[in-house]
DNA sequence: AAAGGCATGTAAGGTGTTACATGATTGT
DNA sequence: ACAATCATGTAACACCTTACATGCCTTT
């Protein structure tokens, strides 16, 4: 019933989302984009598509049927679009901003238009105090007397990073609670 | 006669370089500091050091024979060094950058005292130049007007992260100078 | 007419993860 | 005595990557 909850499920899930796609569609937004960085080969994007269409969580609509080469289109559907929501959702954890970094702002990118505002900006501050936690803790390795020079170098930029991550997340949550704002003015004139 | 090229191998070579240690040793660093960001778990870690042995890279010397419980302390060899130079000596690519971002910071950790300084800062120079060029060149999805309000936040948050590894590499490029200054007026006296 | 992009897939291979299994040693 | 930690491994599984295969359509 339900497909393998691997990352890559989850974006295309997202991706698809947005609007209506095609597996090559998708295999180009992956080489061309920034996305890219998240990985996505044909090889993994094909098979991942047909176990989503299998499980019901997007449908194939094959466009030109009498045509030699079939384009199928991949649609949201509505079970596509829960299962999608309950990862967004999902809230952040340390394990998740230690480890699994880029899964986070990929989680971002795609909770547009899917999760509720007030959603989003506790998403952001759940995200900024964990990545402030998460640096605070590694900090301490700092005096351990086993730590080379260039573990020092490293270890404080790992830590610096995650302090700009924080302020990331909370320059985004302005950004997006003033263009809300901004919204519900000019929806109330 | 060469085991597999993965990044999981070059690690233990250079926590092996650092100083021997067992396999539990291993398992431990990696679960208690900030190392284990870079994966590694005892079911990859053992096989890894016994294809590592196997290959002549690290050498296992058992540590009281007659014991019921056999403590392998591995140390480094002369091949196992060469190779982990060879590793820690590539260039930094802008692939290796935009992809395996973790890599470069862990290569920069382990070469402490493999490679001379002169590959040290040239390392981290074209690191520098290598973040910028890439932030530069995925800057310009900034005006694709595909893109999401979230997907902008996203994507600045990338850039400015490549931009701060970059002052990152310089700042460290300039403590390592200074270091070495310091040694090079302490030996003249 | 040839080249390159469009479009979809399959097959083999390798690597790491999770979970399990075993027993010794040390501390309380 | 009991628990926790030391210490080393194995087996199953799942996922991704690379490479290959195929053929249409458009542009030069």
């Amino acid at each position: 019933m339900n497909p393998a909850p691997t990352t890559l499920n989850y974006v295309l899930l997202g991706l698809i989302q947005l609007k209506p796609r095609t597996g090559y569609e998708l295999v180009k937004l992956f080489r061309t984009t920034p996305i890219g960085r998240f990985s996505g080969s044909p090889g993994a994007i094909y098979p991942a598509l047909k176990s989503l269409n299998g499980t019901g969580l997007i449908r194939g609509d094959v466009e030109n049927p009498d045509s030699m080469r079939p384009r199928r289109v991949y649609h949201m559907t509505t079970s596509g679009l829960e299962t999608l929501r309950r990862w967004l959702a999902q809230p952040v954890t340390v394990e998740e901003v230690a480890s699994d970094e880029p899964g986070v702002t990929l989680r971002f990118s795609l909770m547009e238009g899917v999760l509720e505002q007030e959603e989003v900006a506790g998403f952001l501050k759940t995200f900024a105090r964990v990545c402030d936690e998460y640096a605070t803790s590694i900090e301490v390795h700092l005096s351990d007397p086993e730590m080379s020079l260039h573990g020092m170098l490293a270890l404080q930029g790992g830590i610096d990073a995650y302090r700009a991550r924080a302020q990331w997340a909370q320059q985004a949550l302005r950004r997006i609670q003033s263009k809300n704002d901004g919204k519900a003015v000019a929806s109330s004139n």
